[in-house]
DNA sequence: CCCCTTCATTTGGTATACCATATTAATGAA
DNA sequence: TTCATTAATATGGTATACCAAATGAAGGGG
């Protein structure tokens, strides 16, 4: 149970985001601005501008005098999402690998080395926060503000898809040793080598989140 | 100059969006809540829901305390833009290609029809409107609904572009006979051709795009 | 003359209230 | 009972007011 005690630190976006992604709020439920106002104890203004963030993040979507509601993810489209994650995650590795500087090669290791100490400690929300960060900085470093923003929003998804099937198999150690490889590739100057890296990377991510999908819940 | 009467039917969003487009608010300038909701006659609530909006689809960008700052849109960035639209093109025509129906092509064959007209009639807006929503339309119809969304995305970066170099030149023409074969591509139900027509369709306005910026302004 | 402190202004954020509109429920007539 | 009309309610949107925080300017001390 998420505190609702001064939310407005954190703002309302991280409350409901968490709740979504905690299955507090479950996907087909519908949503008001005056019922969360008066739930998490602010005003509706605060509100709508979370449930907009929410709705441009295709978190929710809006139906007219009817509230907004909460997304399911599906199969098809959790497929949707990494068939765009794999062409881009190859774009953002390949236009790194081609203006790779020390600092941010660095940034990455250091981001693996994290990873690798919450896998071991078995953290696994950390391990899945440290993952996402992973992606965001690789977009970053890219150059590519396009693909910064974009990978955001396919991050925030896969956030919410992760949380319901949370991996404490073997795929952290795996997932972790091809981030490495990715670094390397990145740091050879390779850029077609590195986009292959990537997109590799992510037709495997692809494939164990389907899995689970199918295999658990869906 | 834009009518500020009764902004409230059409959206404050649209309001500043085509200010910006036409230049009425220039790259580079600051915006306050403030300040623009006085100017336009409405209260700061719309204005700032209108802002967050612009900054979500990065045509400004908010610096606490500052204000919010229009984006000015130099070559590079206009380059990733094309980076990142020429493989999203390229995975739409070849997912519609693989599902296309009947309904989906004829729809986007009338999209052609009017853009033919307005392509004689040479009313380059209306023109680069149908455009825009030729491409949204194809990412529709692709059934992927990220794609749909950031391509959305694209497209309202293009558009703040393409205001700043009308093209009246022989490329509309160009672009609507692309347009056509692409369409043909996609009939064809061969995902791979399509794919390769799309990506070189928008490699070609790239080009066009890059040398009208290069020579004109910048 | 310069720097530091203090205060006014600007901006950001939130709360509350009001009105329009759509949905839903209630009521009444056929 | 069923349908149409109307009334109540919920939602969306906007306006206004208030408070906190940060910036920039003014003034005082070194």
């Amino acid at each position: 149970m998420i505190e609702m005690t001064d939310v407005k630190k954190n703002s309302v976006y991280e409350y409901l985001y968490n709740a979504i992604r905690t299955g507090e709020i479950k996907p087909g439920q519908t949503l008001t601005e005056r019922g969360l106002a008066e739930k998490i104890g602010v005003s509706r203004t605060p509100v709508r501008e979370a449930i907009r963030k929410l709705e441009e993040q295709g978190i929710v979507t809006h139906e007219p005098h009817k509230g907004v509601k909460v997304i399911t993810l599906s199969v098809g489209k959790v497929a949707q999402l990494y068939d765009v994650r794999e062409l881009l995650e190859g774009l953002a590795a390949r236009k790194l690998a081609e203006r790779h500087t020390p600092e941010g090669i660095s940034e990455l290791a250091r981001l693996i080395d994290k990873a690798e100490q919450e896998a071991v400690a078995n953290h696994v929300h950390e391990l899945a926060r440290i993952n996402s960060e992973f992606h965001l900085t690789l977009a970053r470093l890219s150059g590519n503000v396009y693909l910064e923003a974009i990978m955001n929003m396919l991050q925030t998804q896969i956030g919410l898809m992760m949380s319901a099937s949370l991996s404490t198999s073997g795929r952290p150690l795996q997932n972790i040793s091809e981030h490495k490889m990715l670094i390397d590739a990145i740091r050879s100057g390779d850029g077609e080598f590195a986009e292959s890296i990537a997109k590799h990377h992510v037709r495997n991510a692809r494939e164990h989140a389907m899995q689970k999908l199918t295999e658990g819940g869906e």
